[in-house]
DNA sequence: TACATATTTGCAACTTTGTTGCAAAACAAA
DNA sequence: TTTGTTTTGCAACAAAGTTGCAAATATGTA
């Protein structure tokens, strides 16, 4: 894991620092995504507010990870795929937010259906955001 | 105008106010959804910030406006169709964010395509915001 | 390994955004 | 009108995000 995340950060020709290596391990380890606050508390305040703002503008500009429309004015963050190229994103995957949980999912094996534009428009994103209840809180 | 959006707030079981008059004017008016900021500056400083978030609040909790998913970190709002009804929102048509001018449309007229998910999973509501470069744009 | 350079971090101060309690003002119903 | 309820604006606060800069860390080269 330790070495993974170093290989990944190099790849993006980013430095390997702490914050950047254990902020990256966060987002492997976790089934879902993450948002500003949740790792300042898996951090343990370790890292500066500043730093961790920082750290996730740069994975968002490196296509490391993306952020994920919300209805609250929270910003989430997940795991971008392997076709995720610097500047441009096409995680063209849909999430789903548990509502039980509070859980957001990247659901990537899910395709996204076309969608029938009016006439003039063009599109070059398509972000579903499905909202219910996941499969651990319908078992319980 | 001024008539219909009292027969609006009537009918919400709401007080008939200044404030919420001329704020459910500026979405009548609007082709886009508007944001907190854009309100405050329609009515030109004219009301407290505090007025205005409690009345987009509870024009969200009557179902006259709901929120819209951004991916960026600010809430915008715009009218519910005449299906939405107090506490329940099954808005289910597609947003529209123009990466050129930022407006963000409702596309009432197109609908949702359906979502396959995975084993375990339910949904309760699925929203869709598509970027992309809106009419007006592509014609200038 | 040590050095020089470039990058990143943490601090402090600040701006923006959103919330809460309360008295004064505006509204609704009689 | 008058009375009771709701809403507004103010003030103070809390949370979220930004910027500049010096110290610390990382990288490439010798």
């Amino acid at each position: 894991m330790e070495a993974a995340v170093s290989e990944i950060l190099k790849r993006s020709q980013l430095s390997v620092t702490d914050s950047r290596k254990r902020i990256l391990e966060f987002f492997h380890q976790s089934s879902g995504a993450l948002a500003h606050a949740d790792i300042e508390r898996l951090s343990g305040e370790q890292f500066d507010r500043v730093t961790i703002y920082r750290t996730l503008q740069t994975f968002v500009e490196k296509g490391i990870i993306h952020s994920i429309p919300t209805a609250d004015n929270s910003i989430r963050y997940a795991l971008c795929k392997d076709d995720c190229a610097e500047g441009h994103h096409h995680d063209n995957h849909i999430h789903f937010v548990c509502d039980k949980c509070g859980t957001t999912f990247c659901l990537d094996h899910v395709s996204i259906p076309a969608v029938q534009l009016p006439m003039g428009f063009t599109s070059s994103q398509t972000d579903v955001i499905v909202s219910g209840v996941c499969k651990q809180c319908n078992a319980a």
